[in-house]
DNA sequence: CTGAAAGCGCTTACAG
DNA sequence: CTGAAAGCGCTTACAG
């Protein structure tokens, strides 16, 4: 390739990487016969040579499959634009053995850097762990850790209060919630949106009416038959994840109540199951994909060296839907 | 690390390519001193010296995101064996676009294999392109061509044999169906499949009661709705997916029909969707996760030059849940 | 602005 | 069964 345009390798080198220090007539040269000879220098020896990749890391952990496809996608989209290509990884275990399967994974693949989504960017083993490494990285999700790293995240709170007061607008007084993963630092700000939106409203908060689940729509089910077989049972369920609320219309069906003439039942994410429910869900849109997309850029300018990147928050909204409605309770009021 | 062991570091490279000519005793000692010092071999140097980069690609196009999960982590369990790395590649565009992106992805990471998944393995251009190119390739999909390359598929026609014969065997004599995309030729098998169930069982094929869909939701939805809009609606209608399957549960939501009372729904794949929906869908289990953990395995024996793997089919199951009941319709005997 | 040398961390091909 | 040598195709660090 070099002898073809009558260079040294190492000029065809430094054209490629777009460096300084070649003679345009040169490096027009050079591209030109590179396009002819449809010549594409060796990832692996560059890799090897100059300990770059060009390949980004994606870790998760176990997200439901419609959230998981609009992060992959959002992600890949901006690698591509760079010309990285993307690793998706689906790590195991917990404690060493996680840190081991990362610590693997950037070793054999020599990944040039991270993106880490909730839960694992919530691991202070981890975080050090990839700290030690000095690999750089980027977090996917709200953030409880400060850490010089950037991250993309959205206002989980906000998100959750404005659902909250938007049932409340809706006549509802009884409002169960389903709180998601306790490991995900979401789960604890979606939880306080909820409260601080009764309290601004002057409802009571019920300790009965909030429900641990695991952002899984079995955990959602069960949820939701305990709650309404309460006594006084909820006439609104909002549940941290639309897996979950799924799992509510569930319980519901099952129990022949009638959404959301009887029941109302409210979302979180905006994934695909929100909208190929019965009825279609009433949810917060999280914008999983730009997340992603947002998350992978503040990577690749990481690694290009500019200026430290600050921390993206992307708006959320509300989207309303055929799961929520009315109340005409009337204890609601009370 | 080879020092830590004693022994060269062509011995630790033999011993962790699981080649021969390496005592037992040795061997044991090497990947107990692997794992103690948690070494990795780097990609790269492997990829440089072996001429080989240890990726993988799959190129997908735009299938549901329950079922595309199930396929990525099939894959990449057998790849993480084999030491392996999955790279996922959506393709986008057709004709020359696509090839260009395929090519692309080949010469840039320098996979040393691909697996293609439906309906990109039925594209005579994609495969001559990969021909000629002389990349090791597998499909996964029922294929309609002959090729030297092996392939992981499933009897789509006889499955949807069964359970047409299920619903016929509940009383249904109408039974409505709703194709797949026309570019999988797994639609077409599954359009058979119906067809000679009913022929077996002396049913009469009606045109109207087949429509087109393309394997996603809204497509569903919308047959549906034309199907019971009919003076003489099917009793149950049989969707190529699960996901159109939701459509038609959605479409008798919204006319006021029950499931299973007045009308019996089945999919196909047995995906998430399926437990998500109410009533819970009858739907038959592809088994998506093994059967992309067997094209990669294919895959690997390929690049290992071993005797050329012949193709694997692997079984169904119908999956008999909520959706589907006995008919009292009283024509449904005529 | 361009090039010759060294070497990245493995595997291949060969020798013992 | 095990090892010493060569070299994969680039980039880094240096020299001109």
């Amino acid at each position: 390739m070099a002898r073809a345009a009558g260079v040294a390798i190492k000029t065809v080198s430094r054209a490629l990487n777009n460096e300084p220090n070649v003679r345009q007539d040169t490096r027009e040269r050079i591209l030109e016969t590179v396009k002819r000879l449809n010549y594409h220098p060796s990832l692996s020896a560059r890799g090897l040579a100059g300990r770059r990749s060009y390949l980004i890391g994606l870790i998760y952990e176990n997200p439901s499959a419609n959230y998981l496809v609009d992060v992959q996608h959002g992600a890949m989209a901006r690698c591509r634009e760079g010309r990285f290509q993307l690793l998706m990884h689906q790590v195991s275990g917990r404690g060493e053995e996680l840190e081991r399967d990362v610590i693997g994974l950037i070793d054999q693949t020599g990944v040039d850097g991270l993106i880490v989504t909730a839960p694992l960017c919530q691991s202070n083993e981890l975080i050090r762990t990839l700290d030690r490494r000095e690999i750089p990285f980027v977090r996917m999700a709200p953030n409880k850790m400060r850490h010089r790293t950037p991250y993309a995240d959205m206002d989980d709170e906000g998100a959750a209060y404005e659902m909250t007061a938007y049932l409340i607008g809706l006549g509802h007084r009884r409002i169960g919630f389903i709180s998601g993963h306790p490991e995900h630092f979401a789960s604890g700000q979606r939880l306080n949106g909820y409260r601080k939106a009764l309290k601004a409203h002057r409802i009571a908060y019920r300790a009965s009416y909030v429900r641990q689940g695991f952002f899984i729509f079995e955990s959602g089910l069960d949820a939701a038959r305990q709650l309404l077989a309460m006594p006084e049972p909820p006439t609104a369920i909002f549940a941290s994840n639309d897996d979950m609320a799924a799992g509510v219309l569930m319980a519901a069906h099952e129990m022949g109540i009638a959404v959301p003439d009887q029941l109302s039942v409210a979302g979180f994410d905006d994934t695909y199951i929100a909208r190929t429910v019965w009825p279609r869900l009433t949810t917060v849109h999280q914008p999983s994909y730009d997340l992603a997309y947002t998350a992978a850029d503040l990577l690749l300018r990481v690694l290009s060296s500019q200026p430290a990147p600050k921390p993206v928050r992307l708006p959320y909204r509300l989207v309303c839907r055929a799961s929520t409605g009315l109340t005409d309770d009337s204890d609601s009021h009370s």
